[in-house]
RNA sequence: CGGGAUGUAGCGCAGUUGGUAGCGCACUACGUUCGGGACGUAGGGGUCGGGCGUUCGAGUCGCCUCAUCCCGACCA
């Protein structure tokens, strides 16, 4: 139940308090008695479904479809791409038995030892191994290619600080993993991937992100190129939110994985991976939330529009016969509403409460105003509240709901765009990168000067960015020459 | 794995020189209220993280242990 609103108020001393205070008091999320470990509520989860279902879609206009692999992946499967065990070996968990038995004391329970396993079970961090290994019985011609499998499960990484949202032991994402003949088709399924996540966020959630290839401290284990997209924080900071993998023939190799070409030559299928997770909770939240809680993009808010009814007792089944009425025509349209006629909570409580979770239309039926055939409503992204008749309301509803989704989109970049910086100084970075922002910066494209820049400041080179044109330089750091400038910033 | 802190009701916290376990919110019932987080009255809820010790007596003191959080390293 949302209350003591006040606190969050704190935001600008304590950026992370008050996001975590934001998701528990919005009702999305809360930790869980498990290490590390996430429960996602009903509220927090209605949201991750709009986003699964439009993401779902998109994807499966690309001829991707879904799938399904195991949890559990061989120890031995793991070992077999080198950067990629490398990547991941730190933060798996491992199941070492397949029973367990009633203690001596026979008041508890104990792992058998009797029931180790020969081989040790990983749980999965990422599936491109367990993938690759199945794939190897499904390939044998180039006609058997491409193969667009995606899935939408958990995965689990043994993190040493959690965060809800932006960083838990176990995540709900989609992996997509894809297989190709050609080096060029699987170059473009993966600059395809980071498009529709691009795509994706700005249109539905409303998230301004820059596009861009990383650096290759940055890339993913394994990989030979990773995309990414880089949306900006209110705090700042950036947010890594989708990636999407070249992985060239090193899961084929690994795997084993070859086809016959035209040419009737055996060669190694060429590979993909792509994947958002439950991290874009945290990128909505923090992109758009105020002082009064989330604020929601209509496109994916799980409730557009609520109704709450203000008069004497007397009055409350006219108001109740209005409401529904209304509600009707609403849900005919498409627009998902709520009368919250509840008597315990007075009409205060609940514009409170709503606005905290950040239903983007409040609708005020008032005995009052209703004499005049007025109705109150307000708008969460401005807070501005108007009088309207209610003679034709829904369309002006319907309306509000698109202004909103391009306001709060606006907005962000407006706030994005004041806050990425051209720098040619290192020291003026230094000074300058403790306020956050992105920069861009001239680099030489060592690992060296990366490194530097990390220890110095914390700041890491997100990605290179496609959106800006890329002038050569001299990198700020070494003063050797640069090809290109970088996107540096300090990341969640 | 380093540095710092905290464990007391569902949540947030107080608890003095060691002496009957407290407050706010939430919860339950009844009543009055209802246009921006209402109020009154009456209730329910605890082996004070765990163990050992000191003491007539430990939430409080000592040692050990476990857990969580924050700052680093790691990471979508």
């Amino acid at each position: 139940m949302a209350t003591e609103l006040k606190d969050l108020t704190k935001r600008s001393e304590d950026y992370s308090k008050w996001y975590n205070e934001l998701v528990v008091k919005a009702d999305l999320a809360e930790q869980s008695d498990v290490r590390g470990c996430m429960v996602i509520k009903p509220y927090g989860y209605a949201i991750w479904e709009k986003m699964q279902q439009a993401l779902d879609g998109m994807f499966k206009q690309t001829g991707v479809q879904n799938a399904y692999f195991p949890l559990l992946i061989p120890k031995s499967f793991l070992s077999r791409e080198a950067e990629h065990v490398e990547g991941f070996a730190k933060e798996c968990a491992v199941v070492t038995h397949y029973r367990l038995k009633t203690n001596e004391a026979h008041d508890g329970v104990v792992v058998d030892p009797a029931a180790k396993l020969e081989e040790e079970l990983i749980i999965r961090p990422t599936s491109e191994t367990i993938i690759w290994n199945t794939y190897k019985g499904w390939i044998n011609s180039y006609r058997d290619l491409p193969i667009l499998c995606n899935q939408w499960c958990n995965v689990m990484r043994w993190e040493m600080r959690t965060r809800l949202f932006l960083r838990t032991s176990e995540f709900l994402w989609q992996e997509g993993h894809t297989a190709h003949a050609t080096r060029e088709e699987a170059e473009d399924r993966a600059k395809l991937m980071l498009k529709i996540y691009a795509e994706f966020a700005e249109k539905y959630m409303a998230v301004p992100v820059l596009q861009g290839v990383k650096s290759e401290t940055e890339r993913f284990a394994g990989a030979l190129d990773t995309y990414t997209i880089e949306a900006m924080m209110q705090d700042g900071k950036a947010l890594q939110s989708g990636t999407s993998h070249f992985l060239g023939q090193n899961f084929g190799k690994a795997f084993d994985v070859t086809f016959l070409n035209k040419d009737n030559k055996p060669e190694y299928a060429w590979a993909t991976s792509w994947g958002v997770s439950t991290r874009l909770m945290g990128a909505l939240i923090m992109t758009h939330s105020d002082d009064n809680g989330l604020v929601l993009p209509p496109a994916l808010a799980p409730l557009q529009v609520v109704i709450i009814p203000i008069g004497k007792p007397a009055q409350m089944p006219m108001l109740d016969e209005k409401a529904n009425a209304l509600m009707q025509n609403l849900r005919t349209m498409g627009i998902s509403v709520k009368y919250d006629n509840a008597d315990n909570r007075r009409p205060g409580f609940k514009f409170a409460d709503y606005e905290l979770k950040g239903v983007p239309v409040r609708l005020v039926l008032g005995a009052r105003d209703l004499e005049q055939g007025l109705v109150e409503i307000m708008r969460r992204d401005t807070l501005e509240k108007e009088n309207v008749p209610l003679e034709g309301i829904e369309q002006y509803i319907q309306k509000l709901l698109d202004d909103i989704q391009q306001n709060i989109y606006q907005k962000a970049v407006k706030f994005r765009d004041a806050h990425i910086y051209e720098c040619d100084n290192y020291d003026e970075f230094k000074e300058r990168i403790k306020d956050g922002g992105f920069f861009l910066c001239h680099w030489d494209g060592t690992a060296e000067t990366e490194a530097k820049i990390k220890e110095d400041t914390q700041a890491t080179i997100r990605c290179v960015p496609y959106a800006f044109e890329q002038t050569p330089g001299t990198d700020m750091v070494s003063g050797k020459p640069a090809t290109c400038r970088v996107l540096i910033a300090r990341a969640y």
